[in-house]
DNA sequence: TTAAGTAATCGTAATATTGCGATGTGTTAA
DNA sequence: TTAACACATCGCAATATTACGATTACTTAA
């Protein structure tokens, strides 16, 4: 046991638990809005930003590319950084359905 | 090691974090739509729906009430549960500020 | 009362995530 | 070439999550 049984449930729900996964740490979140916030292309200067050591900063980076949430482009030395803008509105189109699907919702109890 | 460093991000970033994380696990997804179809309070065939033992689902739910998104009521020998819909609008609002920020980015690398 | 039902909680095992030092790979500057 | 840098990956330890059987607390029906 442990591990989720996503056999149990449907395509669209372990689509959008992994959506959520992928934002599900404070890091992650930081790592985004960076990058919004500079709306351009960053390169080196994610680990300074986060505190966090350079191996564990890298490995974020890396699920949130799985993702697609982000993409990085290899610049000489270094590694430049920036939102994804397809997925990130397919991220956002995706929640909004989600929350909206239930707008008028009743309260019942 | 193995913790996350909250005290490395703000509060904000946290909070969009845990409110994900809350999300993160297509049981949690499963009951939330179902709640929403229904659009009622939901006694008793939550765990027939899921497939999941009694203890899993038991344990799901208790996440979800904890993150604030579904309430439960005592009905006699069973309990109901249903959308707390200010929680569920605010994390709607949330999350779609959180995407939107971003909606005109470039595409740069 | 007792028996059956519903659901929370406990205890535990399996698995996943987080974090970091160490190492490896590739690039640039000297 | 060599030295310094940027970043990914490996390997491991600490912690968190997921899952479920067993137990407990409570309600209802008999």
């Amino acid at each position: 046991m442990g591990a989720t049984k996503s056999d149990l449930f449907t395509k669209q729900q372990n689509e959008i638990a992994n959506m959520a996964k992928a934002l599900a740490h404070p890091a992650r979140i930081a790592i985004l809005q960076y990058l919004v916030k500079k709306n351009a292309c960053v390169c080196g200067d994610l680990v300074e930003e986060l505190g966090l050591a350079q191996a564990t900063t890298s490995q974020h980076l890396k699920e949130l590319k799985t993702a697609g949430l982000i993409q990085g482009t290899i610049e000489g030395a270094s590694v430049c950084y920036c939102i994804n803008p397809k997925v990130w509105n397919q991220y956002g189109k995706i929640f909004g359905a989600f929350f909206t699907e239930a707008m008028d919702i009743k309260s019942c109890c």
